[in-house]
DNA sequence: GATATTGTTGATCAAGCGATCAATAAGATT
DNA sequence: AATCTTATTGATCGCTTGATCAACAATATC
């Protein structure tokens, strides 16, 4: 009874393709980007499939759209994560600890989907790469700091970046299934980070 | 034309079964796991898709069966590795750089996949679960017997063991869709290993 | 050689997906 | 109030998926 629709109410392309991303992102962020389907959407916000398709271009680039949303607005916390703190030993502490708090594995879901998906979804493959690489800019920007601080010592602030982001996307993926898991695992990954940064043992437990 | 099949071959029911689990695991190998269908298999063996049906329970256990299958092979190839080197250090750097050597993007793609798959394949999800244990308790063993030798000092070689696979799988992960990664990364990921393991710088690039 | 066993298949179902298009009706314009 | 613009929809197509079942036919058994 709750769910049967009679017509929806007009509204401007603006403000309806608006609504269209808000629920693909909710969506998203719920149950997974492989149920952002043309009827999923359109029913979440009680509308005719074919209008979320005259909205979109094709549904690849709705999928796409919604992951570049998810993942650009985590970056946006994590910058202010960052922000929050002035010494680079202590904003990669920040970042290491934030990004493993275990309370965004509704974004980890969207990442992980995204690597499978993108196989078959070339616009969303794209969006990934661009996505990754805005990230690797955040983080190497912050192993530079480091390193001109003369609190790091890496050969290649670059590769630290993509090994740093590696790490912690696979720990997150690995509690998305073995969900009982504590990611923070002591702090093994604080020793890890510490290696990888030639920081002293222990650095980061203290920053 | 070369495609029509007319009737296929009267096998004993071991045989077929072998076929079909054969089928299944190059597929997964060569296209992901997503793609093991009951049609994708059975065209793939020249069978009627309904012989294939026949011989499993349902498709979520032949996928997960698969997954079990591809791994556990992995799992094996990895035994043989470690087997190769005695010292505990040895061992670890003969780990990581053959988990990393990049030739194993095939069954890094079956991990991705069975992580999204898993949410909505609950056989599937149990035998994640599984794999990862047993290759956990491998790491484990290793980590243990470095400790026990004096090589490494570390608090809780389970969580160093999780830390180890999780930051594996997530860089192969990121080279699954960056392809033109250099997943070793100089050997920064030596760097992180050395700092999780309690080893002096750069042991592990002359181990 | 006749019979029984069973591996194999074609046909078919319901469900889900993306996509298209003529027709409708709500709101803006005059 | 009449007209125009366009946001919205119902109907429908083609495709893919997993699954079931009566019928067929190849082989083993007697």
């Amino acid at each position: 009874m709750s769910s049967t629709r009679k017509k929806a109410a007009r509204k401007s392309p603006a403000e309806r393709a608006a609504e269209i991303a808000d629920a693909a992102r909710d969506l998203a962020l719920e149950q997974g980007l492989s149920t952002v389907t043309l009827r999923a959407v359109a029913s979440r916000i009680d509308v005719a499939p074919a209008l979320v398709a005259h909205y979109e271009p094709n549904m690849d680039a709705l999928v796409a759209s919604t992951f570049a949303t998810v993942v650009a607005a985590e970056l946006d916390d994590i910058r202010g994560v960052l922000a929050a703190e002035t010494r680079p030993t202590a904003r990669v502490a920040a970042l290491v600890d934030t990004l493993l708090d275990g309370t965004r594995d509704d974004v980890t879901l969207v990442w992980v989907e995204a690597w499978a998906l993108g196989r078959r979804n070339e616009t969303l493959a794209v969006a990934v790469r661009q996505e990754m690489d805005a990230w690797q800019l955040v983080v190497r920007g912050l192993v530079e700091d480091g390193v001109e601080a003369g609190e790091f010592a890496v050969d290649d602030a670059a590769d630290v970046a993509w090994q740093l982001l590696g790490m912690i996307d696979g720990l997150n993926a690995q509690a998305l299934v073995r969900w009982s898991a504590d990611r923070a695992r002591g702090s093994v990954l604080h020793r890890a980070v510490e290696g990888m940064l030639g920081l002293d043992r222990y650095a980061l437990d203290t920053a």
